[in-house]
DNA sequence: TATGGTGTTGCCTTTTTGGCAACGATGTCC
DNA sequence: GGACATCGTTGCCAAAAAGGCAACACCATA
């Protein structure tokens, strides 16, 4: 338990209490071991650390600073204890998340909330940013676990699983299309569209299969997010191009409805969960990954 | 020289190194020592440190947790070894002293020139202000020695050394009065005079002076700063009531002269030297209490 | 002057830490 | 596939550190 020296934790009851007698009764040893732990001290640093009264002991202006810090370090070894304690068993206290839009509004919060079942004092830091980024902060340790879309293959990043979505059409319920349980790019291009902005489509799978079938289409807005494009989509304004992890959410309560393409070929969103290489997980964190990556897998066989 | 436990040095060898053997051979101990050490310090943490591996041991989450603090407080300990090696000798880095304006332009910086030439490495924290604001800081510790004018009696306040100097009429050379060797108030009059603001003249012995001889003056500036009453008065512009610490460099120079008042009773000004009660001073602090004490005895003499 | 408080020291025991050699396990090279 | 190197780990014992007890010297106070 103790991680600073005995006589430094002597040294701070001395200071408290003025007198070495009473010190070495709290501490619950004898005055003369106290005595010798100040003494050693004193000539290791080679400074006064005491004045010695009639009365007891009183602080040199060399002490005072010297408690100042021991203080802070008692300070600081408090907080630490309480970190491990709550590490124990666990073996993390926080889980840093760096994932895509995707899902962050349906998948992960049930994951996170299954997860907080079995280990509630668990924390978690969730970010949310394009691919990139996210790889980027796994390498760097910045975060622990990523969830990004058609990641480039990066010898620092290990795949834990990996699901691949199909785009499909996204829009209100109420829109003409809505009718078809499957509709093409061409169909679509008799009505406004809505597509992520510039970050978000380049390289992504949308971007080529668009370019692969030279559709027209008129684009009614570009979106930097995902919550932006879908309520577009929702207000009726247009036609958008998701995979059915984006609107999970709105479909299950009727406000969009996802229709599959019936243009081939078109590759799907790949959505892969990965970690640094390298690195091994604690426990609970080993856990929610493979909670997630259950989770993936289910909602991939489902669509 | 150790503030913090051998099983913290180990541990942060042996997270630097990724392995005991090669920590043990930097540390000069048998690696079987710093593995006791690493096993105890998980055991009582309660939480595994590293992971073992065939070619070495890798930090835990709570390892690395560990090992970011552990850094810390060897930054700590470098930084305030450093300090106490400065302190070695001198019993202190620092002198905080806390004086009215009087002292510091004559006196004070004779003094800490002199005293640098015992102390080089000593360094100085000088504050200006007025007597109460002063006599606060002595008494809650924020600085070590204060310079006061008047001050009220204070239990904890200890004065180590106290001159009273009569006031005088200040004025430039050129003045008419400044041929007679000694001036009335009532000659004083005659011409424009300087006075401190509010703040300065309230309380002090020079407002009793003046209640008391009942003179009628033609008041030209009241000043916050004894540099503003003696440029107003090195310009000829009027007569300021001043003791002659106040203005031994300007008359040193030729610039201004210094002539008692023959009126009866004027009380001088009695500046007192103070630390807080009830603590001792380092060597070279005492040492330059002592010095200033001297200094000032000696120019009350001279007075 | 007696008394109760202080820090300090000498002698000894107890506890902690270190050194040495050996073991079992794992990865590497020929 | 076997020799080899490297790793962490453990048992046994010596060295070092810390602690306990009693006595001492000192000083303020009653």
């Amino acid at each position: 338990m103790p991680l600073m020296t005995i006589a430094l934790r002597y040294f701070e009851e001395v200071a408290r209490q003025g007198s070495l007698r009473k010190a070495a009764e709290r501490l619950h040893v004898a005055a003369s071991a106290v005595n010798r732990q100040i003494l050693k001290l004193e000539e290791e640093l080679g400074v006064p650390l005491f004045e010695r009264l009639p009365r007891g002991l009183r602080l040199s202006s060399a002490g005072e600073l010297l408690l100042y810090q021991t203080r802070q370090w008692q300070r600081d070894e408090r907080q630490i204890l309480g970190v491990l304690d709550e590490i124990r068993g666990t073996g993390c206290a926080e889980i840093r998340i760096a994932s895509v839009e995707s899902m962050t509004d349906m998948a992960l919060p049930d994951v996170m909330r299954r997860f907080g079942q079995r280990y509630p004092k668990v924390r978690f830091q969730l970010l949310t940013g394009l691919t990139d980024m996210i790889v980027d902060r796994i390498v760097s340790g910045e975060s622990d676990i990523g969830i990004c879309v058609n990641p480039n293959p990066n010898p620092r990043v290990r795949t834990l699983c990996r699901a691949t979505f199909r785009f499909g059409a996204v829009m209100a319920s109420g829109h003409p299309l809505a009718g078809k349980p499957e509709v093409r790019l061409q169909d679509c291009a008799e009505y406004p569209v809505i597509l992520p902005d510039r970050d978000m489509f380049r390289g992504s799978t949308l971007e080529q299969a668009l370019a692969h079938h030279q559709v027209e289409f008129r684009v009614l807005a570009e979106c930097s997010r995902l919550l932006s494009i879908k309520s577009l989509a929702s207000a009726g304004l247009g036609i958008a191009f998701l995979n059915p992890l984006d609107v999970a959410r709105e479909v299950q309560r009727g406000e969009l409805v996802f229709r599959p393409l019936k243009d081939r070929p078109i590759d799907g969103a790949r959505i892969e969960i990965c970690v640094a290489q390298g690195r091994s997980m604690p426990p609970a964190m080993a856990s929610f990954a493979e909670l997630l990556s259950e989770t993936l897998a289910e909602e991939e066989g489902r669509g």
